[in-house]
RNA sequence: GGGCGAUUAGCUCAGGGGGAGAGCGCUCCCCUCACACGGGAGAGGUCGCAGGUUCAAAUCCUGCAUCGCCCA
C-alpha cells in the first residue's frame, strides 16, 4: 500500500467515487444466496416512485439502512439488501400526461396501447434517475438484482396473487359509494385521500311541503347534489319534525315531491336537525338511503360536471353549479339563511383536486380475513415495531380496517386479469390470458380495463422480489426479511399490507422488525415542500459538504419518535467532524516512522495507553448497543464524543510526549495504540461515514482489501479499567484547573509558569507519575508535586477531588483579578453545600434513602467542606495583601 | 370527538427518581510542531403551568395550557 502523504483538508468529490466503483468492483454489495455457511441479514428497499427524484426522505431512510447493511456485513452476515423501484400507478401516468399535454394530447388521443408505451419510453429514459442518486448517498444495494414492480417477473407475483384471493373469495367485485378523483379519473382507497379543513359555508335551504302546511329547512355544505336529492331525513326522536315524518316536500328546483324519513342517525344538533339525502353524492345518505330503499339519482359525470339527470345545469363543473343553485334558490326566496362553515374537505392524495364519493362498480379485497393474521403477528412478536408506540397505532387501524378499493380507472399498472363475458355474463379470472370464456367458451369477452392500485403490488414487495411464486434459494435464504426501515406515513398503505400479503402469501412475517423514523422538516418544522420552497436538495448538500457529512447529520439526528429538523448548519458543523477526524488521521500518518505492526499486550502498558484503550473499549460497547435498539443518534453522538473529546482532545496530545520524548519502546507503543484507536473508530464510523473512513483506512498500517469487509469492532472487555479512568479523570481535572486560573488571570495559555500540588496517598502517585504530561498539556515549565508542599505566597488555589492546586501569580497578575475568581468559586460552593446540606439535616433522607446514597452525600459534603476551607483562607490572605 | 407525541440554555435536541447535559450560536484569549473546518477558558436554565406520590421529582401519577401528527 502506498501511504503517501494526506492533503490538508478532506476532499470528498474524487474520493467518493473512486470507493464506491471499488466497492461495485469487488462485488461487496452482493449477497449470495449459495452461501449457507453464513448467517442472513436482509433488508427490501421501501422501493422510490420512478418518477421520483431523491429528497431528504429518501437520504434518510437510505442511509439508516446503509448503516444497518454495513454494520452487519461487516459483523460477518451474509447481507442483501434489495433494491428496486415502484411503478407509481397515477402519479407516473399524471407525469406522462402532462408531457403528452406540451404537445397538445391526450391519453386518448394515443390510445391505450401507444400510451403505454410512451410510459415504458419514459421509465426507460428517465426510471434510473433516483437510482443514480442513490449511489450518490453511498448505498450498498444488491444493484444486479434491481427489480421493478412492472417488471416482468413481479407481474407474475401480482397476477397469482389477485387469482387466488379471487378463487378464495377474497377479493370480490360491486357497486360501491368510493372516492373518486375528477382530475385522475379514478377511483382511490380511503388512504389515499387527504382530509383538510376547508373555509366553505353552510346554507339553509327551505323544502316546502307538499300540502303546504309549512316547510323543512336543511342545512347543507353541498347545495350542488339537492339535484340528485330523494328525501329529507329526520331524527324520529325529535319533536320539531315528529308530525312531518311520512309526508313529503318538494324539491325545490327539480320541483318534485320527496318523502321525509325518519332515522336514527340524524343529529338533532347540527344545523336545522333535517338532512337532505343524496344517495349518489354522499357515503352517509348512501347507507340511508339503503336502509330506507330510496332511489339513487346520480347527477354527476366521471370528470365532476354535472351529467343529464342535472336538467339545466347539464355540463356545469360542480362548482360552478353551486353558485348556480344558490343564486336559483335566492331568487325563489327558498334560501333561509347562509354562514361561513369550517369543514374538512377530501383531496386526492396525488392531485389534490377535492374527491367527490361516487357510485361505481370497482373490485375489493376483503381486509378483516387478511388483517387478523397480521394482528396476531405482532402480539405474538414475531414482527416487532419499533420505537414500540407504533405498534398501537398499526392495531388500531387493523381492527378498524375497512375493505380495500383495489381498481384504479388509469392505464399505468397491473391490469385486472378479469374477463367479461358477453354471452353468459360470467366473470373470467385468470393466470394466464384468455380469448374464451371461461365458463361458456364464448370467444366474445372483454377484458376489463381498470389496473390494480399500486400498493396492491408494493405489498408483495419482500417476496415477489424475491422470485415468488417460485420457491427461490434467494426466498428460502433471505425470506422473511430482517428488518424494515420506513417512515410512519406508510404505515398502513404499505407496512400493514405487507404484514397481510406476506402472512398469507408466504405463511410468514415478511419482516421481523419495523423501524419507523421520523419525517424530515425545515428549521421551522415545517415539512418540506416545492410549494413552499423551503426544500434542501440532498444532492446540493453531498456536493458542498460531502456524503459523509451529511450521512452523519441525518443519523445524529435519527432520535426515535421525533421529527427531525434539518438545516444547512448542521452538515457544515458535522463536516467539520469529518475534517477532524480526517486531520487526527493526518497527525497519526505523520508519526508513524519506525513503527511496525504488534499485539498490543495491555498489561505491560504505560498507563496512558491502557487508559484510551480502556475508554475506547467502553465506546465500542455504546456504540454496539446502540445500534443493536436502532439508536442511530446514540451511535452517532459516541463516535463524535469519544473521537473528538477524548481520543483528539486527550490521548493525542498526551502521546505526543510518548512520541516525541519517550523512550523507542514507549514510542513504539503510542504509535501502535494510536493505530489501534484510529482503526477501530473507522471501522466504528463505517456504517454511517463510508467514504472517509476507507479513504483514510487505505493509507493505515492495516492489513485487508477495503474497510468495508474488515471486522465491526467488538468491546474487548479485557481493556475496560474503571479505577484507572478515574485516576485520569483527576489528572485532567487538574490541567482544566491550572488553565482557567491561567484564562482567569489573563495569562496565556502557552505561557510557562510553576505549578506546585498538594496531593497524598493515590493521588500523589497518580500526579507523580504523569507529570510529564500534566507538564505538556497545561504549558508547565515546572509541576511539583508532594504532601508537605508550602504554598508560596501570591499563589492561585484551586482544589480539586481533595487536591491542592497552586499557582504562584507574584508579579504575573493583579491580586483582584485572582480574588474575583476565588470569590465565584466559593459561591458555588456555598451553592452546592447549602443543597446538600439540607438533604443531610434531612431525618427521612437518613433513614430511608438506599446506603450508597447517604455515603454518597456524605462524601460530596466533606469534600465541599474541605473546598470552602481552602478557598476561603486563601481569600483572606489576598484581602490581607490587597 | 378519539389516539399519539412534544413542551429542558438564544436555537436544535439528549437525559426518564438521587450533584441540570450536548451541538450550534454568544463572550474573552490564542495561528502552541494534525486540524482556524482549529485550540483554551467562560457566560447562559424557578426542566410549559397547577396539584399529587416519595426521604428525594426535569424524571412517576392526575389535571390544565400551547403546538404538532394520525384517525373519525
Amino acid at each position: 500500500m502506498a501511504k503517501e502523504e494526506l492533503p490538508k483538508s478532506y476532499e470528498p468529490r474524487g474520493v467518493e467515487e473512486k470507493w464506491y466503483s471499488y466497492w461495485l468492483e469487488k462485488g461487496y454489495f452482493h449477497a449470495d444466496e449459495t452461501d449457507d455457511s453464513r448467517l442472513t441479514y436482509s433488508i427490501v428497499i421501501p422501493p422510490p416512485n420512478v418518477t421520483g427524484s431523491l429528497h431528504m426522505g429518501h437520504a434518510l431512510n437510505s442511509t439508516l439502512q446503509d448503516i444497518l447493511c454495513r454494520w452487519k456485513r461487516m459483523e460477518g452476515y451474509n447481507v442483501l439488501w434489495m433494491p428496486g423501484t415502484d411503478h407509481a400507478g397515477i402519479a407516473t401516468q399524471n407525469v406522462v400526461e402532462k408531457e403528452l399535454a406540451k404537445e397538445g394530447l391526450t391519453r386518448h388521443d394515443l390510445g391505450r396501447e401507444e400510451f403505454l408505451k410512451r410510459v415504458w419510453q419514459w421509465k426507460d429514459k428517465y426510471g434510473n434517475y433516483i437510482i443514480e442518486q442513490l449511489k450518490r448517498l453511498g448505498t450498498s444495494c444488491d444493484w444486479e438484482r434491481t427489480r421493478f414492480t412492472m417488471d416482468e417477473g413481479f407481474s407474475r407475483a401480482v397476477r397469482e396473487v389477485f387469482v387466488r384471493l379471487y378463487e378464495e373469495g377474497l377479493i370480490y367485485r360491486g357497486d360501491y359509494m368510493v372516492n373518486w378523483c375528477p382530475r385522475c379519473h379514478t377511483a382511490l382507497s380511503d388512504l389515499e385521500v387527504e382530509y383538510e379543513n376547508e373555509e366553505g359555508g353552510l346554507w339553509y335551504i327551505a323544502y316546502p311541503l307538499e300540502d303546504g302546511s309549512g316547510e323543512v329547512v336543511v342545512a347543507t355544505t353541498r347545495p350542488e347534489t339537492l339535484l340528485g336529492d330523494t328525501a329529507v331525513a329526520v331524527n324520529p326522536e325529535d319533536p320539531r319534525y315528529k308530525d312531518m315524518v311520512g309526508k313529503r316536500v318538494i324539491l325545490p328546483v327539480v320541483e318534485k315531491p320527496i318523502p321525509v324519513i325518519g332515522d336514527p342517525y340524524v343529529d338533532m344538533e347540527f344545523g336545522t336537525g333535517a338532512l337532505k339525502i343524496t344517495p349518489a353524492h354522499d357515503p352517509n345518505d348512501f347507507e340511508i338511503g339503503k336502509a330506507h330503499g330510496l332511489e339513487v339519482v346520480n347527477v354527476m359525470n366521471p370528470d365532476g360536471t354535472m351529467n343529464e339527470k342535472a336538467g339545466r345545469y347539464a355540463g356545469m363543473d360542480r362548482f360552478e353549479c353551486r353558485k348556480a343553485i344558490v343564486e336559483e334558490l335566492e331568487e325563489k326566496g327558498l334560501l333561509r339563511k347562509f354562514e361561513p362553515y369550517v369543514h374538512s374537505v377530501g383531496h386526492c392524495y396525488r392531485c389534490h383536486t377535492a374527491i367527490e364519493p361516487y357510485i361505481s362498480t370497482q373490485w375489493f379485497v376483503k381486509a378483516k380475513p387478511l388483517a387478523e393474521p397480521a394482528i396476531k403477528a405482532v402480539e405474538e412478536g414475531r414482527t416487532r415495531i419499533i420505537p414500540d408506540n407504533w405498534t398501537k397505532v398499526y392495531y388500531e387501524w387493523m381492527y378498524n380496517i375497512r375493505d380495500w378499493c383495489i381498481s384504479r380507472q388509469i392505464w399505468w399498472g397491473h391490469q385486472i386479469p378479469a374477463w367479461y363475458c358477453k354471452d353468459c355474463g360470467e366473470i373470467s379470472v385468470s393466470r394466464e390470458d384468455i380469448t374464451r370464456c371461461l365458463h361458456c367458451g364464448s370467444e366474445n369477452i372483454r377484458r376489463d380495463p381498470d389496473v390494480l392500485d399500486t400498493w396492491f403490488s408494493s405489498a408483495l414487495w419482500p417476496f415477489g422480489t424475491m422470485g415468488w411464486p417460485e420457491m427461490t434459494k434467494t426466498l428460502e435464504r433471505f425470506y422473511p426479511t430482517s428488518c424494515l426501515v420506513t417512515g410512519f406515513d406508510i404505515l398502513f398503505f404499505w407496512v400493514a399490507r405487507m404484514m397481510m400479503m406476506g402472512l398469507k402469501f408466504m405463511g410468514d412475517v415478511p419482516f421481523y422488525h419495523v423501524y419507523i423514523h421520523a419525517l424530515v422538516r425545515d428549521e421551522e418544522g415545517q415539512k418540506m415542500s416545492k410549494t413552499r420552497g423551503n426544500v434542501i436538495d440532498p444532492l446540493v448538500m453531498m456536493d458542498r459538504y460531502g456524503t459523509d457529512a451529511f450521512r452523519f447529520t441525518l443519523a445524529a439526528f435519527a432520535a426515535q419518535g421525533r421529527d427531525i429538523r434539518m438545516s444547512e448548519k448542521r452538515i457544515e458543523g458535522y463536516r467539520h467532524f469529518v475534517n477532524k477526524i480526517w486531520n487526527a488521521s493526518r497527525f497519526v500518518l505523520m508519526n508513524l516512522e519506525g513503527y511496525t505492526p504488534g499485539e498490543l499486550d495491555q498489561k505491560g502498558l504505560a498507563p496512558v495507553h491502557r487508559w484510551i484503550l480502556s475508554r475506547l473499549a467502553h465506546a465500542v460497547a455504546q456504540a454496539n448497543r446502540a445500534l443493536e435498539a436502532y439508536e442511530f443518534d446514540k451511535y452517532a453522538g459516541v463516535i463524535y464524543q469519544f473521537t473528538w473529546h477524548e481520543f483528539c482532545d486527550w490521548y493525542v496530545e498526551f502521546s505526543k510526549e510518548s512520541l516525541y520524548r519517550g523512550t523507542p519502546e514507549d514510542r513504539l507503543v503510542a504509535q501502535r495504540v494510536l493505530v489501534t484507536c484510529l482503526d477501530t473508530i473507522l471501522r466504528l464510523a463505517h456504517p454511517v461515514m463510508p467514504f472517509v473512513t476507507e479513504e483514510i483506512w487505505q493509507h493505515l498500517p492495516v492489513a485487508g482489501d477495503s474497510i468495508m469487509v474488515a471486522s465491526f469492532p467488538k468491546p474487548e472487555e479485557a481493556w475496560m479499567d474503571d479505577a484507572l479512568e478515574e485516576e485520569f479523570v483527576l489528572v485532567m481535572d487538574v490541567i482544566a484547573a491550572v488553565r482557567n486560573i491561567k484564562a482567569e488571570a489573563g495569562l496565556a495559555l502557552t505561557k510557562r509558569i510553576k505549578v506546585l500540588t498538594k496531593a497524598s496517598g493515590d493521588a500523589l502517585a497518580v500526579l507523580e507519575r504523569e507529570t510529564p504530561r500534566i507538564k505538556a498539556l497545561a504549558f508547565l515549565e515546572e509541576f511539583r508535586v508532594g504532601e508537605d508542599l508550602q504554598r508560596p505566597p501570591h499563589s492561585a488555589l484551586a482544589v480539586v477531588r481533595g487536591v491542592e492546586v497552586y499557582v504562584p501569580l507574584e508579579g504575573l497578575v493583579d491580586i483582584d483579578k485572582e480574588v474575583a475568581r476565588l470569590e465565584k468559586e466559593l459561591a458555588k460552593v456555598a451553592k452546592d453545600l447549602e443543597r446538600v446540606e439540607k438533604k443531610l439535616a434531612n431525618q427521612s433522607f437518613l433513614e430511608k434513602a438506599p446506603v450508597q446514597v447517604v455515603e454518597k452525600e456524605k462524601r460530596i459534603h466533606q469534600e465541599l467542606l474541605g473546598k470552602k476551607e481552602k478557598i476561603s483562607a486563601s481569600l483572606e490572605m489576598f484581602k490581607g495583601l490587597g
